[in-house]
DNA sequence: CGGATGCTACGGCCGTCGCCGTAGCGTTCC
DNA sequence: GGAACGCTACGGCGACGGCCGTAGCATCCG
């Protein structure tokens, strides 16, 4: 029987892609590297719940697909997402896991702690980042730029008070900021170098702490002060206080 | 042999949903709803190159899996994505499909027209979506609110004399407009139900035709006009003129 | 009302792939 | 140098799942 079938040329790369995704202990793998810090295969196969050999052959075929990195250093290896790309593409399926089927989020399957604040591959997303992002724009410190956002002047002067040289990583092709939509706010907030490095120097400070054995992390007392002192309007909400207006059903369709 | 394995609770929904993509016969269907549109089961079935009681069962489980709607007609069923996160998510593997190892776009597997301009679900993406982006962010049209961009007083102006009611649908609790990620161009475009509404007016006024087969679109000799004359600052590039620029690598990691 | 059409339900075939066994290589520590 | 450790390569087992056959139900048409 000849169908005459058409065949999209789009179609079976992203079947390849999805595929590796939809394994149950890559995609646990995956999940767990989602923070940008690097693992090992050891630690990676306790994760997704398999023998090291099973877990070695999953790393192989993601790392032929491009999805992972490996970093050799003396008889560990250290393997990480391959880029932020990896992460975004991750997060666009977090958000379908937890939509049901009209679109109300379900609320049960993230935790508390996560929509607060965590970390997204390696900025900040969750209340946190939403904050940081909704004080720098209802200020006037960002501008429209060809790759997301820029600095203006006033923008400029948060980062450099805060012990960032804004323009140090200018050259670079990435964009330095730009918008990133949270799977679980549903609200945008920063990616880009200059919000890894945002990142990290609050991590370097003790501004926020991660916990261990998740994505989560926690503002302390001194971080939510150097931050409400360096960014006019910035709010982190408690995670109570704006849960009744996040609870809200979202349309599915327009 | 036990290894007390952690098991991620994240990972097995994500598994889920990637599980779903990773079908080739399945992606293809997916890829050919992304503009929008509803398909019965056989084009569909013509699509994926398989028997009409295979994309059956794959559409059953699509449905079970909440990526499309069906709409009864008659003897006919029509089938749609459903919702605009399940496109997104699409167009973040896809961004994944178009990388090579070092970060480099592939510029073979994606067509010229396709980056020129296109649909993106319901909204205009491609150097189209982003011109159209990029005027209304640098001539102070948007602002930042809580879902992502809010019109100025200009904006809804613009929005007026183009024939639409900028305030029409703002009691729906989806964004109006939002920041979108372009996985051809790597930058933002607008999504939301008012730049739906907007490719819809273009579409009714013939300002932008479809093409067939394909999610390209043309911008007409009229439409150019018209936006160019509503839209101070709008340009939308010819594919030879910046195609320098993009071809340029772009570093895979930070 | 009989036939054609669009779609779905069920059953059997078969390929793909995840799983862990053993085995082997390189590194680190004592 | 020997033992422990981290990781990978290969082979066989078993199951999940995609594929199309036939069959059945609902709808539209003459």
């Amino acid at each position: 029987m000849t169908h005459h079938a058409c065949m999209s040329t789009q179609g079976p790369y992203l079947a390849e892609i999805a595929h590796l995704m939809g394994d149950p202990a890559r995609a646990n793998m995956l999940h767990a590297l989602m923070d940008g810090r690097a693992l090992t295969a050891k630690e990676l196969a306790w994760i997704a719940g398999v023998a090291p050999q099973t877990a070695s052959g999953h790393l192989a075929k993601l790392m032929q697909g491009n999805l992972i990195d490996v970093a050799v250093q003396g008889r560990h290896r250290y393997y990480r997402l391959a880029g932020p790309e990896v992460a975004t593409a991750l997060e666009g399926l977090m958000v379908l896991a937890n939509l049901d089927g009209t679109g109300r989020r379900l609320p049960s399957r993230v935790g508390a702690e996560l929509s607060e604040a965590r970390t997204c591959y390696d900025h900040f997303a969750g209340r946190l980042g939403i904050g940081i992002h909704d004080a720098l724009m209802a200020g006037g410190h960002l501008a429209a730029s060809e790759g997301g956002y820029a600095l203006t002047g006033s923008g400029k002067a948060i980062f450099r008070s805060l012990g960032l040289d804004p323009d140090a990583t200018a050259r670079s092709r990435r964009a330095a900021l730009r918008p990133c939509l949270d799977w679980s706010e549903r609200r945008p907030h920063l990616a880009g170098h200059l919000a890894a490095a945002l990142a990290c120097r609050c991590f370097e400070m003790g501004w926020v702490r991660r916990r261990k054995d998740s994505r989560a992390v926690t503002l302390t007392e001194e971080g939510r002060e150097v931050l409400e002192a360096a960014l006019p309007g910035f709010r982190c909400d408690a995670p109570g206080s704006v849960s009744s207006s996040l609870r809200e059903p979202v349309p599915a369709l327009a």
